[in-house]
RNA sequence: GGGGGCGUAGCCCAAUCGGCAGAGGCAGGGCGCUUAAACCGCCCCAAGUGAGGGUUCGAGUCCCUUCGCCCCCA
């Protein structure tokens, strides 16, 4: 379409002095109150996708609207530039991750530029930079030294076919290789852990302060999944000296367990398991062991007959003393609780189904208030009074369980304990492009840390990306051999790397001091920016990234790292809506993206911003349809008739509008700044287009005085500044010499914000039946009276009296005959 | 299977604390401008809020049931 003004040559001309003078670079001593605007830094996939235009359209306009209000913003941009997709390319076309990364790099920066949002660049950060690892890796040995960081053997996803091990998202949902489509099995590795679980109740309790979205919040408390409950032990019949460890979160139903379940991988399945059943049980194994996770506890799953086999052996029944069957079925997990649980079908549903396919006896012990329906089947999870149940028989369900606690505790057979589904986050990756692990293994001195002055460990440049190998680190002589810091003896290097969650952990806290090199950052700076005033990502991250972080935050407060910073890193999230395209999220992979680079040569980014702030709540998801472009033009079109009003002649007016348009010009102040505020982009461009098409019109039918245009003119320039930034500091260039974005906020007078006379409506029944000027301070008696003497009430009331006056001044009054 | 979100004019969306269903945009129509068209300017147009029930003087908004789409978890 044609524009009004020539776009890219102001859009250039801006990007490149925003560049030049350093605007938005700020300096930890800056002396106005600090605002810390942050989106989650990106992996570096190349050019800007619409869904990076949207986050940094929204972070942009925080940074901008908020240095506008005084703040000195920190607004760093950096790359989390370790992980996959660069090693897969490596492996495709030989070249090094580095160089395939930087170009990478090079490209995203260029594109947002593009964009026109601004970053304080010297404080760029990028996760590959040896600078970054060498504290990646300092974080990693002050854990390890203070007890959080352990390791321990853990199973990964070994492909046969490529001979070596897969990240989770490489293994598809049917359990094969998304590489070589072959069955992924699952083998053990000797492998690090962070100890997270060592904050599962701190991570928890302090999700509640955070003005973070609900939803997001609920999803970390069930992955957190704190859950109050009793551990026990169950006494392997005729070996008394063996015992199960089982974890239960009904210590109330123990009455009514009917057998027992070892996870397949549980250490006591061999012993248990007896000659005859050895067979059915190494089946069961051999199944679970090609099975994902979700498959095994998949509550839809149609074929639990073929997934448990008996061992043999039994346990006894600490409360009745009955011998009960072990079984070993998949559905229970060796990382939950012990890996052996209390079977009670009745219940819970799992073991229902179990014991029914099994033949199991179901022993009800909780009846509802009027009991349970004669044909009723199923389990039974809800409350009520215990029955069958020995010395818990009538008893409520919480009273029941904390007795059956305090009885085991007296039995010295099992106590109360509190359960998390969290686990120890596995660090290890057995990949090349990822930060190293600086450890040493000694075969006298056993496990060594990498001294501080050797750091960092960076991989070597000399390797060879073949298709089908393990990570070229563990066969890079150069890398692995080396020498023992302790004794000086041969030794080996770890070769794994960590996982890429660890770099995007701390990056936030480095953006506020990325110039030291003898500290992560220094503590000064962190307290001067943390926490984070409003972050900025995809729900995707709602879980790990944001769990990680939370727990980084906290441990680098424990070791020393942090000193005197708050606790929870993110005091503000908001997590943008997705882009989707016919039915599915817009995405590479999809390959329906829609490039945002022709948009600049057209509507500029400018138009582009407006318009994903304009097409709906940012929270909210929207559809990327064939009428999106011609939406696209509508934002452009806004922007055209402002540069048109801004720039064109004033018509010499008589003033009969001044009134209407000032007080219209002062309540579009205030709106669009409490839209911004809550996050109501759209709502607020709409009240910005509102005024327009009120000050064009008044303006070309002369009924404007200047300096009331001038007003509202400006006004819009400043209020659309955060969203349209190059266009609106041309047109405050061409009206005022000087920076729109360095001006104050505007600021509305209270006194034209509220109308002296308000519309008050009258219903009769619910029923608009008349509507009269009124004051607007009518008090509740006055609005009643106004109504009940209007001609049109009298009319419709014939004489009657009213039963009910509901008087809501000053907008409503409703007369109920 | 569990948790959450969204359903309002042909389309995208407003309605912030329960108070006149309509702010804005797209599409469409009309008029003006034009030799003509585009652009531009002005005007017009339309739904009773997915469905059903409940609470209330009053429900798009709160509660229950139900359908559809989407997301997260299992």
């Amino acid at each position: 379409m044609a524009r009004a003004f020539p776009v890219t040559e102001i859009e250039s001309k801006w990007q490149a002095f925003w560049l030049e003078s350093g605007t938005y670079e700020v300096d930890n001593d800056d002396p106005r109150p600090s605002f810390y605007a942050l989106c989650m830094y990106p992996y570096p996939s190349g050019s800007a996708h619409q869904g990076h235009v949207r986050n940094y359209t929204f972070g942009d306009l925080n940074v901008r609207y908020q240095t506008m209000k005084g703040h000195a913003v920190l607004s760093p941009f950096g790359f989390d530039s370790f992980g996959l997709p660069a090693e897969n390319a490596a492996i495709k076309t030989g070249r090094h991750p580095r160089e395939f990364t930087d170009e990478r790099i090079e490209e995203l920066r260029g594109s947002v530029r593009k964009l026109g949002a601004v970053y304080d660049w010297r404080r760029e950060v990028r996760s590959h930079d040896p600078r970054y690892i060498r504290w990646s890796q300092a974080i990693f040995l002050k854990f390890y030294e203070a007890g959080l960081v352990y390791r321990k053997m853990a199973p990964v996803n070994w492909c046969p076919g490529c001979s070596t091990v897969l990240a989770n998202e490489q293994v598809l949902a049917d359990g094969t290789c998304d590489r070589s489509g072959d069955i992924v099995e699952k083998r053990d590795l000797e492998q690090w852990f962070f100890r997270i679980t060592a904050y599962a109740d701190e991570l928890l309790e302090m999700l509640d302060d955070l003005e973070w979205p609900e939803r997001v919040k609920t999803m970390q408390r069930n992955w957190i999944g704190r859950s109050e409950g009793a551990q026990l032990t169950l006494k392997v019949e005729g070996q008394d000296e063996l015992g199960i460890e089982v974890f239960t979160t009904r210590p109330d139903t123990s009455f009514g367990m009917t057998y027992a379940v070892l996870a397949p991988e549980h250490p006591l399945v061999d012993q248990l398991t007896t000659p005859e059943c050895r067979e059915a049980v190494e089946a069961l194994r051999e199944l679970a062991a090609g099975s994902t996770e979700i498959e095994r506890t998949s509550s839809d799953n149609k074929t639990l007959d073929k997934r448990g086999a008996f061992t043999g052996s039994k346990v006894i029944n600490p409360f009745n003393g009955v011998a009960i069957p072990v079984y070993v079925a998949d559905y229970v997990l060796m990382g939950y609780g012990t890996g052996a649980i209390m079977a009670v079908p009745a219940e819970d549903e799992r073991d229902y189904a179990f014991a029914t396919a099994y033949g199991l006896p179901i022993i009800r012990t909780t009846e509802p208030e009027g009991g349970l329906p004669e044909d009723f089947e199923g389990a039974y999870t809800g409350g009520g009074i215990k029955v069958n149940s020995g010395f818990l028989d009538g008893l409520d369900v919480p009273t029941a369980k904390k007795k059956a606690i305090a009885w085991l505790e007296e039995q010295g057979i099992g106590s109360g304990t509190v359960n998390y589904r969290l686990r120890d986050w596995l660090v290890s990756r057995q990949r090349f492009w990822g930060c190293p692990i600086p450890i040493i293994y000694c075969d006298d001195c056993g496990v060594v840390p990498v001294p501080d002055d050797q750091l960092p460990v960076v991989a070597p440049d000399d390797v060879e990306f073949v298709p089908s190998g393990q990570s070229p680190l563990a066969t890079h002589q150069g890398f692995v051999e080396t020498l023992c810091p302790h004794c000086g003896k041969p030794a080996r290097r770890e070769s794994d790397t960590m996982d890429t969650f660890v770099d995007s952990s701390w990056y936030y806290l480095r953006f506020c001091d990325p110039f030291s090199d003898d500290v992560p950052f220094s503590p000064e700076a962190a307290q001067r920016w943390m926490p984070v005033d409003q972050y900025i990502g995809g729900i995707e991250h709602a879980i790990l990234h944001l769990l990680y972080a939370r727990f980084f935050t906290k441990a680098l407060i424990d070791v020393g790292f942090a000193p005197g910073i708050e606790r929870e890193p993110f005091k503000r999230l908001f997590t943008q809506g997705m882009i989707r395209m016919d039915g599915s999220k817009m995405s590479k992979s999809k390959g329906n993206l829609v490039a945002p680079t022709k948009y600049y040569e057209t509507v500029g980014a400018d138009g582009l911003r407006l318009f994903h702030l304009f097409v709906g709540p940012p929270a909210d998801d929207f559809d990327w349809t064939d009428q999106t472009d011609q939406v696209i033009d509508g934002c452009a079109r806004f922007l055209d008739r402002l540069w048109r009003l801004s720039t064109g002649e004033h018509v010499s007016g008589n003033g009969a509008k001044d009134d209407t348009i000032r007080r219209m010009t002062h309540k579009t102040i205030k709106k669009v700044t409490d839209d911004l505020d809550r996050w109501s982009y759209n709502t607020a461009v709409a009240a910005l287009m509102e005024l327009l098409n009120a000050v064009m019109k008044a303006n070309a039918e002369a009924e404007l005085s200047q300096p009331v245009r001038d007003e509202a003119v400006d006004a819009l320039i400043q209020l659309l500044a955060p969203m349209a930034p190059h266009m609106t500091a041309e047109l405050w260039e061409m009206r005022h010499g000087t920076h729109v974005h360095e001006q104050h906020w505007p600021e509305f007078d209270p006194d034209l914000v509220v109308e002296d006379t308000v519309t008050m409506v009258v219903q009769v029944n619910g029923k608009v039946k008349a509507k009269i000027e009124v004051t607007a301070n009518v008090s509740e008696d006055e609005a009643a009276a106004i109504a009940l003497a209007d001609e049109a009430i009298v009319a419709e009331l014939d004489g009657a009296t009213p039963s009910r006056v509901i008087a809501r001044p000053p907008k409503l009054v409703n007369i109920v005959r």
